[in-house]
DNA sequence: GTGCAAGTTGAAGTCAGGTTGAGGTCAAGG
DNA sequence: CCTTGACCTCAACCTGACTTCAACTTGCAC
């Protein structure tokens, strides 16, 4: 923990994985907070690779940056976040995967009747029309969580 | 198929639970193709409300606008689809749903490992470091496909 | 004390998948 | 014929999560 230990954001990015532009993106957004030597450069504490990592997982479950910010301000602020503080961050996201894998092999299961059935119609098919809404409805009910959609994602 | 079973724009949004907008916006991404009255206003074929069910189920699932467009052309121009046209489409997503599926099996079981050990290590744990690549890889594996991230979807 | 890789900033750009708005036109009922 | 609601186009904007750029500064090794 002496200044000695701090890490610039080069390495904070090789050993992260992230690059260094997302690094300071995440610090804009309030995710990260950091050191700053005399001349402004930014110092990390090694615990940042830990948040990262916290970071990526939930990123890769398709956590957004809103709620991740909201998960680590959860962490105690001056001490070192224990065990039980990590477990209740990432359990909340168990609830998240279930459901998301639940909501996919709902999808599947109604894909297969239809390839089953051929329908594929919008009176009958649950796949295509979610909640029996056939021709009635405004805006359509989304069968899958917005979670669930792709996004880009081109860099990395 | 008379000229009189032709549907306006606002009927076929109302019937398939997209808006006027992404009609349009799909048609200039070439997914739709539409008629036109003498005045220039769209006049769609009923048969667009399946290519509509069809683009639904696809982006509930993920595909993006693209995969959309090429499975579409798929379908024979001149003839209405048959049941076989759709379930040779449908069933090439049936692959994808099993991948997602799998992709968050596998991180759900990485997540429970972790919260069983407490860990959250960038050392060892699964979930946080797919690769065991543990501080070593330059850009950091992706363990979900990119598929699997969320996307923004304010809209609808 | 100098060279230069690595760091800094703010502004702007990127991507998909649309939405919104202004300003104008169409079509159908009365 | 006239009104009115539905429709048209084109351009600009939106979100989220970043990346890229230009212009400049630091910090460490030699």
């Amino acid at each position: 923990m002496d200044a000695k230990d701090l890490l610039t954001i080069g390495e904070v990015a090789h050993r992260s994985g992230f690059p260094p532009s997302s690094l300071r993106y995440y610090e804009r957004e309030g995710l990260l907070r950091t050191a700053r030597t005399s001349g402004g450069q930014r110092r990390y504490e090694r615990s940042v690779l830990r948040r990262l990592a916290f970071i990526r997982a939930a990123r890769t479950i398709g956590v957004g940056l809103d709620e991740v910010r909201e998960g680590l301000d959860q962490l105690p602020d001056g001490r070192t976040p224990t065990r039980a503080d990590w477990t209740r961050l990432s359990r909340s996201w168990r609830g998240r995967l279930d459901e998301q894998i639940e909501a996919l092999v709902a999808l599947r299961d109604g894909l297969d009747s239809c390839i089953g059935c051929g329908c594929l119609s919008l009176q009958r098919c649950r796949l295509y029309n979610p909640g029996d809404r056939a021709a009635e409805g405004g805006t359509g009910a989304q069968l899958l969580p917005k979670l669930l959609r792709r996004t880009p994602a081109q860099g990395m």
